[in-house]
DNA sequence: AAAATCATCAACCGCGATCGC
DNA sequence: TGCGATCGCGGTTGATGATTT
């Protein structure tokens, strides 16, 4: 037996909802709730699918729709969250009270699709011209190490292309408490933070290229949190982030990371071993 | 002024996840 | 525990208005 159609084909209307229809689904759910969209148009006397509905109301309806342009600051946020997270449209809804997953999609395709691509050509550019850094480790200094910490994951997404091979994120220390956390354990006040979380600029990170790999090709990259700047910012758990091209783990686990930390809250997380 | 092209956005579709019997 | 029903997400389409040629 095949999959049920989500609606009859025959007799319900499809395309542009007319203010009566509006009007209807609106004082229906007024009333009683929409607790079971399949059964809501039925109940309604509207000549719709439920799934008809329930975009209609979730993406022009419901009173906490917030109307009008984009500021540049929820601009900007759509921008910063979709280089971390990609194209979880909800996600990055759920961070901009008002607005729905299909307005921040359309929104993203039609304008800052081409912004962000402009920004990042912009940088790559300045990549290039610009020699990377070379930290050297403090021993002296309370923050671990960067060889005790086997580290996370390229967030540079500038970068995401060179990025799709490898992740790592098998050791956590808590650096704000000097201690090692539980492995694969983030507490919550990191994601707490990150509530507050203040713009990153350029001063944030800095950049690490090494060969630490005779047999390989390919350079390690890492980005380190300066030491002046990391208690502003939320990353408790983690001071280093770093990228081993052509090491097998997956990318893929590496945004499910950020995107926990981004949309889970009040609890500590359980990572996943690699 | 008309035709062609572009930009925008509401709405649809298919699929995976989850629910509940 | 299995399976059908339903939900919710992300990709895509198509209508419409704006702009350009």
């Amino acid at each position: 037996m095949g999959r049920a159609p989500c609606c009859e084909k025959v007799g319900l209307k499809k395309g542009p909802w007319t203010p009566e229809e509006d009007q209807i689904l609106v004082s229906y759910i007024q009333k009683h709730g929409h607790s079971n969209w399949r059964a809501l148009p039925k109940q309604a006397g509207l000549l719709r699918c439920g799934k008809s509905c329930r975009l209609r109301w979730i993406n022009y309806l419901s009173p906490d729709i917030k109307r009008g342009n984009f500021s540049n600051a929820e601009e900007e946020t759509i921008i910063k969250m979709h280089e971390m997270i990609g194209n979880r449209w909800s996600a990055i809804a759920a961070k901009l009270p008002g607005r729905t997953d299909n307005e921040i999609k359309n929104v993203w395709h039609t304008h800052l699709k081409k912004r962000a691509l402009k920004t990042n050509q912009h940088n790559s550019e300045r990549k290039i011209v610009s020699k990377p850094k070379i930290m050297q480790s403090d021993s002296n200094s309370s923050t671990p190490t960067q060889s005790e910490h086997s580290s996370l994951y390229c967030t540079e997404m500038e970068t995401t292309s060179a990025c799709t091979s490898s992740s790592d994120f098998s050791s956590l220390t808590n650096i704000s408490e000097g201690k090692h956390m539980n492995k694969n354990t983030i507490m919550s006040e990191d994601i707490e933070s990150l509530e507050t979380m203040p713009e990153i600029d350029e001063s944030f990170w800095s950049e690490t290229t090494t060969m630490n790999d005779e047999r390989s090709t390919m350079p390690s990259h890492s980005w380190t949190i300066s030491n002046e700047l990391s208690p502003q910012y939320p990353f408790h758990s983690v001071d280093t982030f770093q990228q081993s091209y052509g090491n097998s783990s997956n990318f893929d686990d590496g945004m499910d990371f950020w995107y926990d930390l981004f949309i889970r809250s009040g609890e500590s997380i359980e990572l996943p071993e690699f």
